[in-house]
DNA sequence: TCTGAAATTTTACATCA
DNA sequence: TGATGTAAAATTTCAGA
């Protein structure tokens, strides 16, 4: 069976000179603290009260813990998810993009670019076949194909693009494993 | 210039027979649901008294607002949002994945399947080139080959799949635009 | 919409390892 | 020193009128 990569993750991200390691306040993570994501993931409404019967701790330990970890960048935002399709952005969209010149001040320009429009969710810079892969919510077909011509077809530096429209959403999440 | 797509992704809906406004509590957002919305996709620990000054209203007509948004779906989830790379899953995968026969049972089989994975943070199933896209976070790509070797090799529908690996997450959240 | 009660979050402090 | 639990205070949430 044929190797899926040239070279692990760990190396691109050496080889690149992107430090995966880079200045964040380290921090340990026991199991307590693991336990008290996995609730927080799944629901960070959560009574401390409540966390702290499931972990067997006291409610301002759990607050402490939690505190701790936002402080370290662990957890990086509470938020409220949102149905696009509830909200008048009913179309999801895949979209991969390939440019031409991949040096630093045009990748980041690109990055900038991307990363500032509302309709993109998630912006990826990616190896392989393409550089970019992007997650977009839109409200319709004409709205997309506005935003192509204003970030493809307006980007001297995009040499193509390869939309997915996505029919369902199967799972949609920012969920990472913990317990395991 | 030419046409990105063969038919409008309403269209394909509407074709393939997947109603699109299914059986959801209807409810009409207002300019101050939809504000209370663009703060709570931000930071949803943020006090409804604040909330409130924000839009103003008062802190318990907001809480009335939410708790309806919530119970109509528009608000589909409160999370927190954790760092992969700190908590051991450093690596960001995009996964394409095309299969060999779209009968329903069969994709149904595939939804499951890779939803019910852990690591596979989101799953689309998506019009094009490709049949399925996958984001997933795993700690090592050796974990990624086992993985592989458990869901796409030991699937006997799975064709193909094309892996991108992610270099840097440029822009990853679930934020719906709702003020435009 | 306002007010008050209930619940939660947060701080203070004594204790233990 | 660092983390915990108990108790009290501050704040927020929530239900009533």
């Amino acid at each position: 069976m044929r190797s899926i990569f040239a070279g692990s993750a760990q190396e691109f991200f050496i080889r690149k000179g992107v430090d995966v390691s880079r200045s964040l306040p380290s921090i340990t993570l026991d199991r307590y603290d693991l336990a008290i994501l996995a609730i927080l993931q799944r629901n960070n409404t959560t009574p401390q009260r409540v966390i702290g019967e499931a972990v067997n701790l006291s409610a301002p330990a759990v607050q402490r813990r939690i505190r701790r970890m936002e402080e370290a960048g662990v957890i990086e935002a509470n938020v409220a998810v949102v149905d696009p399709a509830r909200v008048g952005h009913p179309i999801t969209l895949i979209v991969e993009v390939e440019v031409i010149s991949e040096t630093a001040a045009l990748i980041d320009a690109a990055k900038r670019d991307f990363a500032a429009v509302p309709e993109v969710q998630q912006c990826y810079y990616v190896t392989g076949e393409a550089d970019f892969v992007l997650v977009v919510v839109v409200p319709t077909m004409a709205a997309y194909e506005a935003l192509t011509r204003r970030l493809f077809f307006g980007n001297n530096n995009v040499k193509r693009f390869r939309t997915l429209v996505a029919m369902d959403r199967i799972k949609v999440g920012l969920t990472v494993p913990v317990s395991d």
